[in-house]
DNA sequence: TGCAAACTTGCAGCGCCTGCAACATCGTCA
DNA sequence: TGACGATGTTGCAGGCGCTGCAAGTTTGCA
């Protein structure tokens, strides 16, 4: 399956480094300030290649490698039976956030996201990706593929996605991690908001 | 304001034209098998003049129109006092939907995505447009432009996102008002999913 | 009637992305 | 070790979306 030794390595190393020079250059001089043509040149490869490897410029920007998302899941379905879904969810995910700083390709994508607001827009075939896989995982907890499991996966990452925006707003506030405690927490209690809070 | 007769009708035609018959026409061929310029020779008009009115092909496709965002504000500003806002905002939304059939343009563009999966995921620029409009809706019910809002305002939408997809996978079971009226519950629920509901 | 503002148009061009056919490289099995 | 099939890379040609610019046309107003 992982197999032939030097080939798969090659292409793994090709991969590494076009996403990583693409996100770098990218976080340099703007997300739209760099072609696909200079990333290539950088890493000394085809343009042609590019697209043997991703499936767009902003694929190799913003996307989320299957290893992450299969961890995410395995993970999910690692928590505590005795917890619910939307819980573990949120654990794993909040999880995910804080240890941005862990994985340097993704510590550099959510660089690239706080200094471009304009790139916001532009995750969302990546968030696409991570909520068909948000999804999966509630479906194994819950033992159902169906309208409740897709449901739970776009609320909890919906609240994810505000919680990184916010963070952007402000980089020097709280950390993504903890704003999405509160807009998860939000979301748990039922958006249970009154109409006149403090006025 | 809405001013000089005769120019403000003219464009608002042309608008409108272009929109339908881009709609009808990707409904009939596919949205990727048209071009702009077929759109434009069809209108009649300059395929640079497109680009005058509409942002991309995309936002012609599936965009919402500015006075129908601020209609939303103002129905969902103008429900009873009591209601809590994601109350008011799942009422209007719900209500948008099951209207579908009274708009024309908005009945084609729902056609459109039921019979063309591929375009799911171009919708989320329109769907960015109108999360800005419910946001600033239910800020305006709470008094506070905060992260609540956002959230408030992202999780409805999830939802109702959500109905819409699974609406497109069985056109003919419930229609996408009322799958939005279980996914909308899932959601005040505070994602209380069971972790084995009947097993 | 004449002027200014608004709108349309053609053009030239960049950049993303694709299919195709040739070429290079790697794994393998005799 | 050498030949063969599978896999990966490359260049090319080309379509399409989208943009800036400068010129032309239409509209509103005095």
């Amino acid at each position: 399956m992982t197999g032939t030794g030097l080939r798969e390595r090659k292409k793994a190393e090709t991969r590494s480094a076009l996403r990583e020079t693409a996100v770098s250059l990218a976080h340099r001089d703007g997300p739209d300030a760099i072609t696909v043509e200079q990333v290539c040149a950088a890493v000394g490869v085809s343009a042609r290649t590019f697209f043997n490897y991703f499936a767009s410029k902003d694929d190799a920007l913003f996307g989320v490698d299957a290893g992450v998302l299969s961890a995410i899941v395995a993970d999910v379905v690692a928590r505590p039976a005795a917890e619910d879904p939307a819980t573990a969810l949120i654990t794993v995910l909040h999880d995910l956030l804080s240890d941005a700083a862990g994985s340097s390709v993704w510590h550099d994508q959510l660089a690239l996201i706080r200094d471009h607001p304009e790139v916001l827009p532009r995750l969302d075939d990546a968030q696409r990706a991570l909520e068909r896989a948000c999804t999966e995982a509630v479906s194994l907890r819950t033992g159902r593929l169906d309208l409740d499991a897709h449901t739970t996966a776009a609320a909890v990452l919906a609240a994810q996605r505000v919680a990184v925006a916010a963070w952007r707003e402000q980089p020097d506030g709280p950390g993504p991690d903890v704003l999405f405690e509160r807009s998860a927490a939000l979301v748990r209690s039922g958006l249970d908001l009154p109409t006149h809070p403090s006025s």
